[in-house]
DNA sequence: CAGAATTGTTTCGTGTACGAATATTTGTGT
DNA sequence: ACACAAATATTCGTACACGAAACAATTCTG
């Protein structure tokens, strides 16, 4: 009992062990996910946006699915690459680039089977209903916690 | 509410979305330690698990930090570049390799500032003790159903 | 004892993820 | 009108993270 940083050493360490498993199990889950649909969480994340609402922006997009616009850049690189996503300069505004999917990217949505699409409702739904709304809230806590300045509860519904 | 995978959409959602902002806000954290201190949280956890037990090997402490092996070597290549850690073949077993750290990275842990060590410490530490316990326990059980076969709670102590 | 299975490390390729720097366009203040 | 700030996208370098495959050494087995 020698670490710091923690008033119960045990709980926060076995905390922070989880969230690293869950971390873990979410990126393998994507993997799986790529070897079997050639498609990862994030691109699948991306897409989904697109589909439900078109002539989106990187910036737009990097807010909503929480980040940087560097990091969303190499994930809609990768789309357009493969044919999934269009870009589009903005007529009105030339710095705007407007970001559409594609017939075949919304053909690969549909064609991911339904169970492959997020392990994290799985493990979640296994939950029982009082169980999931504590650990929500609970990490919604958390989060603000970490990174004070979000949209955490009063966000638009429509951002998933 | 056309989303699938939730019996209640809005709670499943909001939960994977602060557990995004928590792993954004931790790699975030990684970085500004990595640009202050010229080392990030991995290589920190790495450090610190040889710094109380000499003599890891790269399995082990890949068990122990949840990490593949793969990803654990590129940690240790990086730790091992900057001299802080030493790689030596096991004289007993020539396929294992032992890890120990040095003098200058007993130093450099010593002197990464203890704020800095980490975030998740300080934003779990300043919930109730009632909620840490509570979060603890529901991300125990989250990381259970995502991954079965693991130790969650009857691990031997000595491993963090 | 030879070959097979196992254990352990390293290498390789790919995707994520970030910040800093750059370029281009748009807006603003003087 | 012109300089300067803000917004937007892109590029670059780096670390992390994984699985598959290559490789090395040990242990098991017929």
């Amino acid at each position: 009992m020698e670490q710091e940083g923690f008033s119960d050493v045990g709980v926060g360490v076995r905390g922070f062990q989880a969230l690293r498993r869950i971390v873990r199990a979410l990126d393998v889950h994507s993997r799986k996910l790529y070897r079997e649909c050639n498609i990862t969480s994030p691109q699948l994340l991306c897409l989904h946006s697109l589909e439900k609402q078109r002539d989106q922006t990187l910036s737009r997009m990097a807010v909503e699915l929480n980040l940087s616009v560097s990091t969303m850049n190499g994930i809609v690189d990768r789309l357009e690459a493969r044919g999934l996503v269009l870009r589009s300069r903005s007529e009105k505004d030339h710095r705007k680039v407007h970001l559409t999917i594609t017939a075949e990217g919304t053909l690969l949505l549909s064609s991911v089977p339904e169970l492959m699409r997020d392990s994290y409702s799985r493990a979640f739904g296994s939950l029982s209903v009082g169980e999931q709304e504590l650990l929500t809230g609970l990490l919604v806590k958390l989060a603000d916690r970490f990174d004070p300045v979000q949209r955490s509860t009063g966000g638009s519904p429509e951002i998933i």
